[in-house]
DNA sequence: CATTTGTATTTTGTATACATGATGAAAATA
DNA sequence: TATTTTCATCATGTATACAAAATACAAATG
């Protein structure tokens, strides 16, 4: 999964990752880990020197990084770390929930017992994160389950702006489950999600991801 | 409004464009006019010779519409213009519904009378084509008709992210259009989405244009 | 002393040259 | 003759060199 692809063909296709694609995947990560501070200018002779390739495949990353949307190329001043305003957050979140309110929708419509009891181990295992309030391993598993719910829905577009939206806020994500009770209305957020994934009732899992959303928004509103 | 954008901030900022983002205007006017047929592999001497700009800027330019969905760069093989496949299509379809829906419903929040009246304007207009059958007209006023009313819902990543599919299904809309049935039946949707904007019934609007994408599948997913 | 103007320095943008990998045709082998 | 191998050619990927623009700083002017 890591260099290979699967064609709409269905042939399976190894492609050698280029040097522009590893590039933009870690300074994606240097992004999204906050080692680049949003608003902040990306030093371009630094960053290269850093990561040790040379302009061109770097400055061919950044395009595709201010495409997704993670940076802002200022022509003839620099690129600079996209920082989010409150508003941004509000309406990727609004944006956001529609899309995985569709995905529950379809996801129970399409997905086996078998992925569905993925999921549910999934959410187990976060359970027991949260029972032992080790936040960086919830985190990661939250972002898998909202990933794989996703992907449940069969759906390649939605599939593709859900990881996009969901690349941006990452951060708030993670700000999502700081305070205590945050953190607590999350996981209960969570148990509402599958316990309608698994009777397999489209409409309340869409509900319930679309409120997790609206949720989010009001837990982390004050903040950002 | 060509040349010049509004920071969040609120201070009027001139941005000259660089090459790099008039390349990748120009490159996908040619994808969307079809000029570049989907499927066909992009020569990159060739084009680069008839825009006259060296490689720099140019596969920055393709990394760009990459991002965007618009090309598919195999590395090592060279770039090809994305050819949609029906699922693909459908997918699309599917997740713009939500996006548009979303939008109707907040356009008749948030739309004043003023910006109500000027799209029911821009609807008499594209009546008027229809009435012609000048068909070139219409789609281009259909376009800003959908585009403008994302823009309505006042949620920025909402018209991002509507602005995206509808750059890569273009042409799709303009099948849409091609049958004198399918057409007519496009129009007889749109009457209704104007209807229940000037209502200001988002809850109604929202559903007009999720219906209108519905239909649209149906009438072109036969020919895709 | 504030403001402006000019200049040096740095940073960004673009073009080109070089390296590497893919493609296809001709020759060699079975 | 079919198949493989080799080599030439071409396309793609990367690095570097050059050009243009922005920035910072100093000197000059009011």
């Amino acid at each position: 999964m890591e260099s290979s692809t699967l064609t709409g063909e269905g042939s399976l296709e190894i492609t050698t990752r280029s040097l522009h694609d590893q590039v933009a995947n870690r300074v994606r990560d240097l992004i999204i880990e906050a080692v680049l501070e949003p608003g902040s200018r990306i030093d371009e002779a630094a960053l290269i020197q850093s990561l040790g390739v040379s302009r061109t495949p770097f400055r061919e990353a950044l395009r595709t990084l201010a495409a997704e949307g993670l940076v802002v190329i200022k022509p003839s001043k620099g690129v600079i770390v996209r920082k989010l305003t409150p508003e941004d957050v509000q309406s990727m979140l609004e944006v956001l929930g529609e899309l995985e309110r569709l995905a529950g929708r379809l996801a129970c419509e399409r997905a086996s017992d078998d992925e569905i009891a993925e999921m549910v181990a999934l959410h187990e295992r976060m359970l027991e994160h949260y029972a032992a309030r080790d936040r960086m391993p919830y985190y990661k598993l939250n972002q898998e389950f909202h990933s794989r719910l996703a992907a449940l829905s069969g759906n390649e577009t939605l599939q593709e702006m859900q990881g996009n939206l969901q690349a941006r806020l990452k951060r708030i994500r993670y700000i999502g489950n700081e305070r205590p009770e945050a953190w607590a209305g999350a996981v209960a957020d969570h148990e509402d999600m599958v316990k309608s994934l698994r009777a397999h009732d489209g409409g309340a899992l869409g509900e319930a991801m679309w409120t997790h959303l609206q949720r989010t928004w009001d837990r982390v509103k004050d903040r950002v």
